[in-house]
DNA sequence: CTAACGTTTGTCCAATCGGTCAAAAATTTG
DNA sequence: CAAATTTTTGACCGATTGGACAAACGTTAG
């Protein structure tokens, strides 16, 4: 007989097996793959369970509803996506500190464009799913980093501007390198668009945010 | 009898009476509604024909398959998305020309952002109806706008960098309050994320193009 | 009026969807 | 070993999907 409830309590204390912790980061990396590129309504569990490699019925075993899969990476990837922003810190040089933090996005772009590309298709649904946590927990955190911005702009440590928006513009110009990757690299071609890509923007951006575009006096 | 295939030719010319160019206008418009914030996966020819006003069957009559309107809407976007780009002249001040093009992007972003989100949305699933496009047609309109700013840069106007990634974060920069609208108003919540957002946006992104985060010296 | 043509809809269909279920297979436990 | 438990699967279900079709309806030209 089928030993049933005892895996997907949601709310309640996760005790896994071994088998259950492996078969679940099999099928949340499957999904990952399939949600980033199709988005929620456009991802179907068939493709998720032949990604994973099982079958359907038996992916439905680990994860009673397609919504949980969805639900349980989006929890996993806020965490990890905002690690940057929650290390731009107070102490330090304040441009070093957000050239750095610069950087680090471009780094996440490059080494996790699915899980990018996961949030934008979220985002451009109306994110739907984690309103909450934006008008939450997210603004919170910019909030805070935002006032810490305003400090070195009152020191004279930085030009003053509009700290939300300026996170804005960090977060539009390193996660444009994941989620329009394939724009990028048409336009790019063969030659500018290879690996090199990375360290372009890199060069660009550090430029940019430093200096703008004005000619040097 | 039905007045059949006389409508939905596609590839011939396209021989249309007065109510077929209203109601194709009417279904185009709903479904750039319904495609920018589900995906063409995730909308249904359903959605489209109720938020247009008529019967599914009514629907298919003037457009043969649900990929033909996405078709035809794609095709009409491109057109008016890079019109901007365009315009960007070699004649005019560099500094003027590239600020103007920031603005009018920024205004795109405002005034049609159903438009942004549908090019997005075909983006992130890997432009699988229009990668010829964009390895075509924008990259060599591209080119040609990177070749009138490296222009600029060897005459001293501008600082050097790389014109293609100077694109790109324009694109991304302007688009992202398209696209991400969802989440820039969560962020900076009911009293600055009004409809005074793009006014401030627009002075950060003037800002930052023209002079970067460098405290005046 | 009537014939021809353009428009609209109700009905239907095969395919696919998310999800269930019972039974088989594999594994763990004693 | 055998019993208990966990894991896997084939078969199935109702709902939804994109699309076909013929009949009904509306409009216009002769």
């Amino acid at each position: 007989m089928g030993g049933l409830a005892t895996v997907n309590t949601g709310t309640e204390a996760p005790r896994r097996t071994r088998i259950q912790q492996e078969k679940r980061e099999l099928i949340l990396e499957a999904a990952l793959e399939v949600f980033s590129t199709n988005g929620f309504r456009g991802s179907t569990i068939d493709q998720i369970a032949e990604a994973a490699g099982m079958s359907k019925p038996n992916l439905l075993y680990y994860f009673r509803r397609k919504e949980d899969i969805h639900e349980t990476l989006m929890q996993r990837l806020l965490d990890t996506w905002l690690a940057p922003l929650r290390e731009l810190d107070d102490i330090g040089d304040p441009m070093t500190e957000l050239r750095s933090y610069i950087r680090r996005k471009l780094e996440m772009a490059r080494d996790f464009p699915r899980e990018s590309r996961l949030f934008a298709n979220e985002i451009l649904q109306g994110a739907p799913r984690i309103m909450p946590l934006l008008a939450g927990e997210l603004k919170t955190l910019v909030d805070e980093k935002a006032a810490v911005i305003k400090g070195w702009m009152r020191a004279g440590k930085i030009a003053r501007t509009d700290p939300w928006h300026l996170i804005f513009s960090i977060w539009a110009t390193t996660q444009h390198y994941a989620d329009f990757d394939v724009q990028v690299r048409a336009v790019l071609g063969p030659n500018r668009g290879g690996d090199g890509r990375f360290e372009d923007a890199a060069r660009f951006l550090e430029q940019l945010f430093l200096d703008g575009l004005k000619p040097k006096g």
